[in-house]
RNA sequence: GGGCGCAUAGCUCAGCGGAAGAGCAUUCGCCUUACAAGCGAAGGGUCGCAGGUUCGAACCCUGCUGCGCCCA
């Protein structure tokens, strides 16, 4: 054991030596062959392609926390961590490096390219894993997975497959959202929809007494309009319904057709229908057999022959408007029109609804299954206010396209045979053979293989002894923002797959990291914070323990350099406490003795609460009151009253002394033990330096134990505390100097039960005993039992005495005041419960004892 | 446009039917031999506004205002 601890806790000595030591001996490697329970906790994979951020920080440190704790207590905890592959933003980040060369992914070929995309991988990843590492993930990095991996490409496959018989995956011809410049479709989740501002003009289509207006946002769609719709109640236009008009610039006719969905309110009421650009016109047409006219190719310029092809949609916009005012058919415009746009995730590019050739999961029955599961408790939301969400989301799923043209990906396993067939190849089976048969080219979603996560993991389709011990997993952790990612798709995935047994049994969710005034954190604002940075200014239990500090469930987290610094400075208090407690000998070795003192027992008796609090809050997932509870109890309880109390006991040696150092141990061993889930590297620190233990990453959790609680003792200290309380704040107010020792005589103490302690206060509020000459210049009624008389070495300070008499008389007046109120009150003496009439009556008798004790202390004060 | 949520001390947040709390910031005094990344003390709030329910409302209900988020 070594004694000699610095007077400062250095974070960047430790932390990373602790962490390979950890990893070293295997502490995070789970075993399936294990007899203990498992906890599985199975991280969201972060994107290969990005880096740790510190919303990453918070989720990891929850996980963290959790998979510690049960660690602890004994179960078999795997957290198995990895990353997904991120398909259109790892293929952008590595297409955008080959065009800083002048090269396109077309000259290479896919295969070149696809291997290139590896390399990026390796190199990017490696980032991540890294700052894991930093974090102090208790990550069983034997199971590290990746969804490209064989293993998980082969549960895409398997899972591909079975939807294809199963007559949940198809192909279809769909709007789908399309980016024009990643050249893919993207699914609804990957569209970000935000207000802006466009133009809204009104088009007069036709002429004379069949002439109609339509308004759009959209004007240069229009050489795509196969009809004009109105609502079919809507009298303006029911002549017109059935009849057709010219479209202009194209001379096409197109009819108007009336359709439920058509809102008479907006614009004018009659809408131009182009199914080929528009979702809603999209159905329309379907409704009406319409014809779809596609004008714009796959980057979104105008490709049918005549005055605007090729031109940009943006610029056709213009463009077209022009030649239609030149036509005077612009009625009105309205600029700027503010409306909801489509933009990429990944690019930000304005999507353009495309009808194109896609495959699409059904996920109606997929859908409903995810949303029961949680509805009949299978699976529960933490905290169940966040399950609203989910169910608006499960219970109003489109069918989801999954079709990516990239080449960053899981491979369709779908041939197309030369007379058309289609053929659905299983991870075994061989690809069709011969002449002209040919394997679509597009790639999975990669939210198809994420969503696997769960169980390919584990290792399925094979049923391995991983699958077995630790599927379903326990929790997932993950930000609400991302529920409709993660918990939806993993959810319909892991019923579907694994024959109804749900991926978690329960989900977790915490809010976003905000600064410091609870704005979003954002590149362009400037005040994106960088985990690793706080990790090397204040170390990475800091940065945990600041940001499990903000964690309520569910709720945003704002945090600040100056509340991570406080979060520093609270490691340093418990690295100073345990460094005076080996200085003074604590130790955790042999039984707690029989014999102990009310402040040993008073200290124990607090430690069995916070642990049993402590507890409960963990299992409730509030990480907030977890770190707010054992901070209080670290700073206030042990270092500010049991320290500063066990320091005259310490010193005057002997069996008191002795049954102090073991208590004094016995405290130190179980906080550092409660904290250590949170603070993983300051705690295994002073843990190994105080108990000579191999590693408290396998110590027991604490057990709180019921009969180490003790009423009388802490009611003891309490008074004690009030006294001590009481005559600093005399001696504040009198300007009396801290170092100052002031003569006194405590009366009292034994009809307040505290008269063993007369030394203890003494000590704490550095007062000297009285001599024979002793003449007290001053009288202080800190209870209605007990007095002090001091002599301050001077004339007191009258009117400071005479302010503070007056503060504490003004307070107990009003609290009578209130007191008598409702205790007058027949109402409130009829219905209110008993226990709740006597405490009032309590109240009352202490106010009045105290306005008596101030009144006579006024009293006894010189008038000048 | 539809839905959800929030409004409590200067800032960030707890509290959600029976005495207004914490951290940081602020003020005053201290290098009191574990810790100045510290110690002791103090100030600061008609709990967004207006009604209602209740013996009693920051807490429950209604409306309003102002923010935020999700979906379209």
């Amino acid at each position: 054991m070594t004694t000699e601890l610095p007077s400062q806790y250095a974070p960047a000595e430790v932390e990373q030596r602790r962490y390979e030591t950890w990893v070293g001996k295997g502490y995070f490697t789970a075993d399936p062959a294990s007899d203990k329970p498992p906890f599985t906790i199975v991280i969201p994979p972060p994107n290969v392609t990005g880096s740790l951020h510190v919303g990453h920080a918070l989720d990891h440190t929850i996980q963290d926390a959790i998979i510690r704790r049960k660690r602890m207590q004994g179960f078999e905890t795997l957290w198995l961590p990895g990353m997904d592959h991120a398909g259109i933003a790892t293929q952008n980040v590595v297409e955008r490096k080959l065009a800083a060369s002048g090269q396109s992914r077309h000259d290479l070929g896919r295969e070149a390219f696809v291997a290139r995309v590896w390399e990026w991988k390796a190199e990017s990843g490696g980032a991540i894993l890294g700052q894991m590492r930093r974090l102090g993930d208790s990550v069983d990095w034997s199971r590290e997975r990746f969804t490209m991996d064989e293993g998980l490409s082969r549960a895409v496959q398997t899972v591909f497959k079975k939807m294809f018989d199963d007559g949940l995956i198809y192909r279809a011809n769909r709007i789908i959202n399309w980016c024009p410049r990643c050249l893919t479709a993207l699914s609804d989740i990957e569209v970000e929809h935000t207000n802006d501002e466009g133009e809204l003009v009104s088009i007069r289509y036709g002429d004379g007494a069949n002439a109609i207006v339509v308004a759009t946002t959209r004007a240069e769609t229009m050489l795509g309009d196969t009809a004009v719709a109105v609502h079919p109640d809507d009298e303006r236009y029911k002549h017109l319904v059935g009849t057709e008009v010219e479209l202009p610039l194209t001379g096409r006719r197109i009819p108007i057709v009336a359709d439920e969905h058509v809102d008479p309110s907006f614009g004018t009421g009659a809408v131009k229908v182009t199914p080929a650009h528009d979702p809603n016109d999209f159905e329309i047409g379907q409704r009406h057999n319409l014809p779809s006219l596609t004008v714009m190719d796959e980057r979104a310029v105008i490709s049918v022959p005549g005055p605007f092809e090729g031109l940009d949609r943006f610029e056709a916009r213009p463009a077209i408007v022009a030649a239609l005012r030149a036509e005077g058919r612009i009625v009105a415009e309205k600029r700027p029109y503010e409306h909801a746009v489509g933009h990429c995730s990944r690019c930000k590019t304005t999507v353009e609804p495309r009808l194109s050739l896609q495959w699409f999961v059904n996920t109606t029955p997929l859908a409903q299954a995810a949303g029961d599961a949680v509805r009949d408790g299978r699976v529960r939301i933490e905290p169940p206010e966040l399950a609203k969400r989910y169910f608006a989301w499960v219970d109003n799923m489109h069918d989801w396209c999954i079709s990516r043209q990239l080449w960053w990906g899981h491979r369709i396993p779908v041939w197309y045979g030369p007379d058309g067939e289609i053929v659905c190849v299983g991870p075994d089976e061989e690809p069709p053979a011969g002449e002209g048969w040919r394997q679509d080219e597009d790639v999975l979603d990669t939210w198809f293989s994420s969503g696997l996560w769960p169980f390919s993991t584990l290792g399925w389709p094979e049923q391995t002894p991983e699958l077995a011990k630790f599927y379903p997993t326990s929790v997932l952790v993950t930000g609400y923002d991302i529920l409709f990612f993660w918990v939806a798709r993993m959810m319909m995935f892991g019923l579907y797959a694994m024959d109804g047994k749900q991926p978690f049994d329960v989900v977790t969710l915490h809010g976003m990291v905000r600064d410091q005034y609870g704005k979003k954190m954002s590149k362009s604002f400037g005040n994106v914070v960088d985990p690793l940075d706080w990790i090397e200014r204040f170390g990475a239990d800091a940065t945990r323990f600041a940001l499990a500090r903000g964690a309520n469930p569910g709720s945003d987290v704002a945090v600040s350099e100056e509340w991570t610094q406080g979060s520093r400075n609270f490691n340093n208090k418990l690295w100073n406490a345990t460094r005076f407690a080996m200085l003074n000998g604590a130790t955790i070795n042999g039984e707690l003795p029989a014999e102990l003192s009310t402040v040993d027992r008073w200290i124990l008796s607090r430690l069995q609460h916070v642990t049993a609090e402590v507890d409960q809050y963990f299992e409730a997932f509030e990480f907030a009151k977890v770190c707010d509870t054992l901070y209080h109890f670290a700073w206030d309880d042990v270092c500010d009253w049991y320290l500063e109390l066990a320091k005259p006991v310490l010193q005057a040696g002997g069996p008191a002394a002795d049954a102090t150092r073991r208590v004094l141990g016995e405290v130190l061993d179980n906080l550092l033990k409660l904290l250590h889930p949170i603070v993983p590297f300051v705690t295994e620190e002073l843990w190994l330096a105080l108990t000579g233990g191999e590693t408290i990453v396998l110590a027991p959790w604490p057990v709180a134990v019921p009969a180490l609680i003790d009423d009388a003792a802490e009611t003891e200290v309490a008074t004690l505390q009030k006294v001590v309380t009481e005559i600093r704040r005399f001696r504040s107010d009198q300007g009396v100097k801290p170092t100052q020792r002031v003569t006194a005589r405590l009366d009292g103490l034994d009809v307040a039960g505290i008269v063993a302690h007369e030394s203890l206060i003494r000590s704490l509020a550095r007062l000297d005993a009285a001599g024979d000459d002793f003449a007290a210049s001053a009288t202080l009624a800190v209870s209605d039992a007990v007095t002090v008389a001091l002599d301050t070495r001077g004339t007191i300070d009258v009117k400071a005495e005479r302010a503070r008499l007056e503060k504490d008389r003004a307070a107990a007046a009003k609290e009578q005041a209130q007191c008598q109120a409702k205790l007058g009150n027949e109402a409130f003496i009829g219905k209110a419960p008993e226990a709740v009439v006597t405490k009032i009556k309590e109240r009352l008798a202490a106010a009045e004892a105290d306005l008596t004790r101030i009144a006579t202390a006024l009293e006894a004060l010189p008038t000048a």
